[in-house]
DNA sequence: TAAGTTTTTTAGATTAGCTTAAAAATGTTT
DNA sequence: AAACATTTTTAAGCTAATCTAAAAAACTTA
């Protein structure tokens, strides 16, 4: 029955987004990379989780999350999305701020607030970056959707996430007008350096670079 | 320009908390009894604070804040009460509950942060225990109040908040019907045991002990 | 003021989380 | 398979915050 430390939920909540990509699970490296820490402080680490049966661990080979350690990862992202709406919709905050503070706010222990949070926001699926907010039992609802660089000719679709979360990407899609919900109509694809023409909400031709385009998820409409 | 702990953080507040009272500084004792701590403990982080400027200190005598050290302690008891406001009125908790949920919130580290939630808000001078919310720069409006002990007969006054904040006590006023913005009108004084009769809201009457008496803070009408 | 009690400080140790440097294991090339 | 490169682990040590036990200072009271 012993406490979990901030750091330690940190290191779970990075090792959960790193198993999320890579299909073998999360290498000291990655994880040494993404808490901008040394490896000595990983293997140290991961050791103390691994008698906490937070994690599976065997020397030289990647880390996965126990039940246990993925329901405590999963119940942080949850409580750091639902910190973001409260942030972006009830403070105004701009979807490029809201982060770092929800990167604080997720650490705060109380059950019962982050239900009645959940309650007062509306019970949102996603977050202000179209990231779904997984639910009491770590559920998430699942959504059809795919890049927009993925878009055949005169097809249309709407924004409903990002995949790079910058705060200077998120800043640059509001400099161009794009944000969640935006209807996008693909008008033509630049093969030469892959990007691509589209047309925004019916109104305004946009030029965007694959960069972009391959960092925008929409859904098909209809 | 080094950062300050949330332990370090905590030992100010206790420091502020005690000097309210205190005319004469802050004993070991007195910060060792309110941190739940040791004695030792207790030296070795007054020295670590005085080495960052933010207490008086000199050995065997009382501690006091520094200009600086008072500043981060007000801003803590600002965002400790604006906190509590948001989870008393937006997410309905009752006044007994909200305290250990806000002394984690306190320590959220953003401006920003602090004073949106303010304007959410509506500029809130007073907390759900009727204590006063210092503005940004450690101001905190001062009030006319006084124990409902002192009441005089037939005299008629409002609740404005509690001196005892212990979750029983307010939950036991719960029981009682007393709330903040209660009417209240002293009806008898018994000298026997000090408890007296109150007319609550022009309704009914209710006896209370001195202890109860004591521990309420009323403004008198007019 | 001398004796006894309480408070405060010092000394020495512990734990979590981190570091660097070196050793060991694993992976990659030729 | 041998040589080289990379990754991971071990070893030793640091700091913040804590502890207990003992020493020192301050107060209380006969």
């Amino acid at each position: 029955m012993d406490s979990i430390s901030v750091t330690e939920e940190n290191y779970l909540k990075a090792i959960y987004k790193i198993c999320e990509k890579e299909e073998k699970g999360a290498s000291n490296k990655a994880i040494s990379t993404r808490m901008d820490t040394s490896a000595a402080s990983v293997t140290d680490m991961l050791k103390r989780l691994a008698k906490k049966e937070l994690i599976h661990y065997e020397k030289h080979s990647g880390v996965t999350l126990t039940r246990e350690g993925r329901a405590i990862a999963t119940h942080l992202v949850r409580k750091h999305r639902l910190w973001e709406v409260f942030l972006a919709d009830k403070l105004n905050f701009s979807w490029d701020e809201i982060h770092p503070m929800a990167e604080e706010l997720e650490h705060i222990n109380s059950e019962e607030l982050i239900n009645r949070l959940e309650k007062f926001l509306g019970y949102p699926k996603f977050d202000p970056h179209g990231d779904p907010i997984p639910d009491e039992e770590g559920r998430i609802t699942t959504r059809q959707q795919m890049l927009l660089s993925k878009l055949e000719m005169g097809e249309k679709g709407t924004i409903v996430g990002v995949q790079e979360h910058s705060a200077t990407f998120l800043q640059y899609l509001d400099r161009l007008g794009l944000t969640l919900d935006s209807q996008v109509t693909l008008v033509e694809k630049f093969e030469y350096d892959q990007s691509v023409k589209i047309k925004l909400n019916g109104m305004l031709d946009l030029l965007l670079s694959d960069k972009v385009s391959n960092n925008i998820f929409i859904k098909i409409n209809g």
